[in-house]
RNA sequence: GGGCACGUAGCUCAGUGGUAGAGCAUCACGUUGACAUCGUGGGGGUUGUUGGUUCGAUCCCAACCGUGCCCA
């Protein structure tokens, strides 16, 4: 006997526990079936577990529980990546507790404490996929910087730079003066800020007068090398060609005219600073502008700024500047002005765009293929709208910076022999030796201190991980992967790059589908974030109601093209769910229906073969949902069938045939039941793993008395149903609907028995009371149904009901009055309908344009509803 | 500025060229041997606004209003 709640806290780990000794989630390599599989969106080494994750995580888990119970051989591989910046300010903090500093480090004593933290405090959110049921295969677990994935990203370096794709380059890029690294575009965020815009005069050389420029940042002036206006504007015309006096400096700087500068902004003429900003930079290559670099790597100002201003800060720079320049009434304006800031994602520290030596891969080219296998449909977008949001970045990408001046990484595979040349090699010996044959002699190397950025080894994710560049089984066998799950926010971080990667190196596409999922939101819409507080922990729903009740929330919430809210609330309604499930395997405990296989064909009785097309309707939907991705689609078919038909009605049958004499009907319902139940719970399976895979074990004779386990059972087949006697079922059904509504509106007790009469009833009715007099009787507690003809005296009320005239004598209960007005108020709905459907019918250009079948169905409801409408009148006649 | 979504019951969201649904909330009745984490029933809608296409629009199209996001 089942106890009487199910406690997910007392099961989920001891199951998952067996699951993972017995090696459930390991991928079949050997076997013949078709692949399925997936690489996980590789979560960041120093993470913690939070709703994008779980939502990201159960829906892959679903796939891959789906196509392993449809028998295919499938791998999710897992892994974590090593998330340079972020792990470095991880162990930082720690080391900064033990009093120690990163700078009194080298490199190896530092790359010595990350892994010791990796070891002792990292991963944590492995542990945590775990908790969600995730069914990875952990006996390939890998991490991006382990030995075989740092060997491929050497591999893919070198082949790049000796194909050309990648280079050194002195360019402009987002540096962060906080972290002393340059960052990614994609991890420069631009904030809205108000700000002052400074106008300043220049004077004009000669005293020609001046020009008025403005600018929010007036520190930046030191390092001005032009004035620029539009050629169009009709104010500056004079002046382009001319030199203006830089104040404070006192260089000269020439006046250009670019088609960039905006009229209406400012006062239309800018100041350009090629060395930190980066329009002025590709303004100052058009006009071949001297650029100048006044910033040191902590954004203090350089030896290129007067005296007076050397080693200040960016913002006590500006305070300076702003002084001077008023004080030397250079300054004739200031007026508050709403501009964007980049912000590093990582540090929160404004970024500043600065001239470094950087690698960089030509994406441009590599973009090509990528584009082209998306838009011939080798990779496929679900849903399709996001591959404009892919071509749009991807047809203007810019050179991808990979090196980050950290130390936690793959350090670039490039040395430096005295005279500055570079070899780029995959290993030091290799670099000797062709430095060896350059210099003609041995000579002293050194390699690049530069790491890569974290996105160059995770775009190779979906083949470094079967062990590529080596031709592996598993290589052979599971790449291309089946499909990437992921949230939009990634399109640009992974798969961008992993199709570029991919294709480069394999010519093949990592993955033939990508699944771009929704957002996880707060209840009220907004992004979840630890500045706002209006975090939900995911770890936290999980102990209050249990894995499968987060997971199912998530799935059926997991509709395409719009976001998750996600309430506490909604998952509750999960766990009562289950609790539901839990409930009807313990009645059918008690009705004792032991699992026989089944033949859907010999059914005989009528619940039982409604039951079963029923549930194969819900079979072939929930199945075609989850091979489409509509994961709330499967969700919710596979909780309407249950509750709402499985429990609902057909339990509620079959207690009325359990007590009846027919030894033939009562085992076969037993039969259809346990089938019924049991391949329901199979569907749940991937999910709500958790659960139905304790019931399995538990109700194990209920179900199907399998001793494997349920995730190794096998996703139901399709059956041959009989579908008609639903007609006759569909009317029962409504019938009792209704007699239950006329008890409900007369306000019956509802532990009260009443009487049921019928007069001048269809045929199909009539068969109804004669075989289903008790399962009437029992759904709408009653104790007799009779023919009786209408009886004011009986206090009998009309059931609005299409097929005949239905009684129910409420003698002592009943209120005329009420009675009359009930009727009326159906009267008045009817009469309503009745209207619509003549205006349509009335229509000359509906009978002739529409087609026939909905002119017909039209007449059809008409008739109805005469006929209902004529009965109620009747009955409120015989009110008086 | 460019682009993409979205606007349906009090709330959260499905859905469909022909009768608009669910869950939660709410109200009424109820503890009948699976389940009060429950059952039965009710109320609640000008499908954002205005036009267009159509016999017919909540659905298709356009504009507008509002909300959110991405890119610059």
């Amino acid at each position: 006997m089942l106890d009487k709640y199910y406690q997910p806290d007392l099961v989920e780990e001891k199951i998952y526990k067996q699951w993972e000794e017995d090696g459930d989630f390991k991928a079949p390599i050997g076997s013949k079936n078709k692949h399925y599989s997936i690489v996980i969106p590789p979560p960041n080494v120093t993470g913690n577990l939070h709703m994008g994750h779980a939502l990201n995580n159960t829906l892959q888990d679903i796939l891959i529980r789906f196509y392993r119970m449809r028998g295919r051989d499938v791998l999710w591989q897992p892994g974590t990546d090593h998330a340079g910046i972020a792990t470095e300010m991880v162990v930082e903090r720690e080391l900064k507790k033990q009093k120690i500093k990163k700078t009194d480090l080298s490199r190896e004593e530092f790359i010595e404490h990350v892994w010791k933290w990796k070891d002792s405090s990292g991963n944590k959110i492995i542990k945590q996929l775990k908790r969600l049921g995730c069914s990875c295969d952990w006996s390939r677990e890998r991490f991006t910087l382990d030995e075989g994935l740092s060997q491929s990203v050497r591999h893919v370096f070198v082949k790049l730079y000796k194909d050309g794709l990648v280079y050194k380059d002195k360019r402009l890029s987002n540096w962060d003066p906080k972290l002393k690294t340059t960052i990614s575009d994609l991890e420069v965020i631009q904030k809205e800020v108000t700000g002052t815009l400074w106008y300043i005069d220049y004077e004009i050389e000669n005293g020609d007068g001046h020009i008025t420029i403005a600018t929010t940042r007036p520190e930046t002036m030191l390092g001005d090398t032009a004035i620029a206006v539009h050629p169009e504007d009709k104010r500056y015309t004079d002046m382009v060609g001319k030199f203006a006096i830089l104040p404070i400096v006192g260089k000269r700087i020439p006046i250009v005219a670019d088609e960039y500068v905006k009229i209406d902004q400012g006062s239309g003429a800018v100041k350009i600073t090629p060395a930190h900003d980066f329009n002025d930079y590709e303004l100052g290559k058009r006009h071949k502008l001297k650029i100048i670099n006044i910033f040191t790597e902590n954004a203090e100002l350089n030896e290129n700024c007067p005296k007076e201003y050397q080693g200040l800060d960016r913002y006590t720079a500006r305070e300076k500047i702003v002084s001077e320049l008023k004080e030397k009434k250079f300054l004739s304006k200031e007026e508050e002005n709403l501009h964007t800031v980049p912000y590093g994602d990582r540090s929160g520290e404004v970024i500043e765009p600065l001239l470094t030596d950087q690698w960089f891969v030509d994406a441009k080219k590599l973009s090509i293929e990528a584009i082209n296998n998306v838009k011939n449909g080798n990779t496929k977008f679900i849903p399709s709208n996001w591959d404009k949001v892919y071509f749009e970045w991807m047809e203007n990408i810019q050179p991808w910076c990979v090196s980050r001046q950290l130390i936690w990484g793959h350090q670039i595979p490039a040395w430096y022999g005295p005279d500055g040349n570079i070899f780029v090699e995959e290993t030091r010996e290799e670099a000797h030796i062709s430095a060896n044959k350059y210099y003609g002699k041995d000579v002293k190397l050194v390699q690049e201190d530069d790491v890569l950025d974290t996105w160059f080894s995770s775009a190779l994710w979906p083949f470094s991980t079967l062990g590529w560049p080596e031709e592996t089984a598993e290589l052979e066998k599971y790449y291309p992967t089946s499909a990437l799950v992921t949230g939009f926010d990634i399109i640009f971080f992974w798969v961008a790059r992993m199709m570029m990667m991919g294709l480069y190196f394999t010519k093949k596409v990592p993955f033939n589908e990508v699944y771009v999922h929704a957002l996880v939101r707060d209840e009220k819409g907004q992004k979840m974030s630890k500045s706002k507080g209006n975090v939900i922990d995911p770890l936290v729903l999980m102990d209050e109601f249990g894995a499968d009740a987060l997971r199912m929330a998530l799935c059926s919430m997991a509709a395409q093209g719009r976001d998750i809210k996600l309430s506490k609330q909604r998952i509750e309604g999960y766990k009562n769910f289950i609790n539901k499930i839990w409930n009807a395997v313990k009645l059918c405990e008690l009705n004792n229906c032991f699992y026989q296989e089944i033949d859907s064909k010999k059914t005989k009785n009528i619940f039982n073969r409604w039951i079963l097309s029923e549930y194969e309707n819900c079979r072939s939907k929930t199945q075609l949902a989850i091979e489409n991705y509509r994961f709330n689609e499967a969700a919710n078919e596979l909780y309407k069938f249950t509750w709402n038909i499985f429990c609902d009605w057909y339990l509620e049958f079959s207690k009325v045939i359990y007590v009846s004499k027919n030894d033939a009907d009562i085992k076969e319902t037993r039969n259809i039941t346990s089938y019924v139940l049991s391949n329901v719970i199979i569907m749940f399976h991937p999910i709500m793993p958790f659960f139905t895979e304790y019931l399995w074990h538990q109700a194990s004779k209920i179900l199907k008395n399998d001793p494997i386990k349920i995730n190794k059972s096998e996703w139901p087949k399709g059956i041959s149903v009989d579908e008609k006697g639903n007609k006759k079922i569909n009317l029962l059904l409504d019938l009792i609907s209704s007699i239950r509504s006329t008890r409900s509106e007369m306000n019956v007790p509802a532990n009260a028995e009443i009487d049921i009469n019928y007069s001048s009833i269809s045929n199909e009715l009539g068969t109804i009371f004669d075989e289903q007099r008790e399962t009437i009787q029992s759904l709408t507690r009653s104790r007799s149904i009779a023919e009786k003809k209408f009886s004011k005296d009986e206090g009998m009320v009309q059931v609005i009901f299409n097929d005949g005239l239905i009684y129910l004598s409420l003698k002592g209960i009943i209120d005329f009055e009420q009675e009359k007005n009930r009727l009326q108020g159906s009267l008045l709905k009817i009469e309503k309908e009745i209207n619509k459907i003549n205006e349509k019918l009335d229509s000359k250009n509906f009978i002739q344009n529409a087609p026939d079948e909905i002119v017909d169905e039209q007449k059809n409801r008409q008739k109805e509803y005469l006929l209902s409408k004529e009965k109620i009148e009747v009955a409120i006649k015989s009110l008086g």
